[in-house]
DNA sequence: TTTTCAAACTTGTATTTACAAGTTACATTC
DNA sequence: GAATGTAACTTGTAAATACAAGTTTGAAAA
């Protein structure tokens, strides 16, 4: 028995199910197979199993019901709320096609920023990003985003047009947002705002300033987002 | 041992803690008993006393640090999100006074409803109430409640000036948050809108639309709010 | 004085066992 | 056939125990 990798029980526990919920293998609104089942397929004991579906509960991949089992949910969306619902008619995967203004770039942090930095993050200076998402052709979402370039080898040159940003963190750097904090805000369209969502200046737009924490000490992401609203609504569940 | 109201030890454990940090026995940044005193002191076991912290940490007022110990945040807040933070200077407690504009009602469910209702909730009605909240003297917040009819014996005669709905419903009725979706939109404020939040008609508005779930099946707690986002904002940490 | 290291804390992980409570299905009874 | 109740599931709560791993402290050694 050597083979185990420091990693606890519970959390690989935890990827197998979350890995068979995401790809389909238990459908959503099915049960999963009981925590004795588990036990037995996994040879562990009920309370590590139970543990493991605390995460999944917490993350929001199943719920439970006492007397009943554990129910697949849909697997939710990016971590940290932000998705994009229609406000009018439910549009199933609605189309969203993403710009970038401005490439990752160093720059230096904006000031004044609306968080506090930590020295390690202020010395090394961050990460500039800007992109234009549409939804059926219309702007409805500008966001700024900035990070601190500690260790992020080669980030500068990726390309991010069809992926997720938070997808190349994960992926290529191992860095996972644990959670955030933010503020939201509606305000007037600016000049500028107005013409990249194309609205009028003075129509009301939603602004959100956030902090994403990660799983590296330190390691933080800022984002400040501009959304129009008119059309569209953002769309959270936790 | 008849007095056991059936509430588990942890949560009972858990409402303690919770208690005396927001009553600031245990101050902000300062060390919690270690799990072993807590199993000491409520004649208890280490998995209750971590089942209770683990609720703490979920919900934000302990963070835990291997090899340290427990330590105490700042308590946040109301639960979901929703939470007033100011703008320009960080007021430390802001002064938060809670007008009811509507005491708890029985009525029948508004039409249209932002949200699918189910049967049960459709037949039994609903409670509803609508209340104005101002920062040092300033409305900031209407937001309207609304949740169905459903065995809560004295409901509409408590009192809330002071407590939170949520407060309320967790201790008197054993009914807690578990999640929830929201809709956000920023709008031009109307009249009406305009004269209870103090602003011009047509200033921005932060609108949000939240359905939250419960532990009790079918039982889900319906808000609409309408925010003064000139001198605040919606200050939510996840 | 400074460094090193070991002991005594802390929380993290895991097993085993037991019973309570909610759900479902099926056999019994009316 | 319809209602009742019981048995066999499910998850929920709780205890007792053991060891692993990170942090702090202070004594011993350099």
């Amino acid at each position: 028995m050597a083979e185990t990798n420091k990693i606890p029980q519970y959390k690989k526990l935890y990827e197998v199910l979350r890995r068979h919920i995401l790809s389909g293998i238990y459908e959503e609104g099915s049960l999963l197979p009981s925590e004795n089942e588990l036990c037995a397929v996994h040879h562990t004991t009920r309370p590590t199993v139970r543990h493991a579906l605390e995460a999944l509960v917490q993350d929001g991949f199943i719920t439970k019901k006492q007397g009943k089992g554990s129910i697949v949910r849909k697997p939710p969306q990016d971590i940290g709320i932000l998705s994009i619902a229609a406000t009018s008619t439910a549009i199933g995967k609605p189309y969203l096609r993403t710009q970038i203004l401005q490439k990752p770039q160093i720059k230096r942090w904006a000031e004044p920023f609306p968080f506090d930095l930590s020295e390690a993050e202020k010395d090394s200076g961050c990460i500039y990003m800007e992109r234009l998402r549409f939804v059926n052709g219309q702007p409805v979402f500008y966001d700024i985003n900035q990070l601190p370039n500690i260790n992020l080898p080669r980030f500068t040159s990726r390309t991010f047009e069809n992926k997720s940003l938070f997808d190349i963190l994960r992926i290529h750097y191992q860095i996972e947002v644990k959670g955030g904090e933010q503020k939201l805000k509606a305000l007037k369209a600016n000049r500028t705002i107005g013409k990249l969502l194309n609205i009028k200046e003075g129509d009301p737009v939603l602004y959100v300033e956030r902090k994403l924490f990660t799983n590296r000490e330190g390691f933080n992401i800022y984002s400040t987002i501009y959304f129009n609203s008119e059309k569209h609504a953002i769309f959270g569940s936790f």
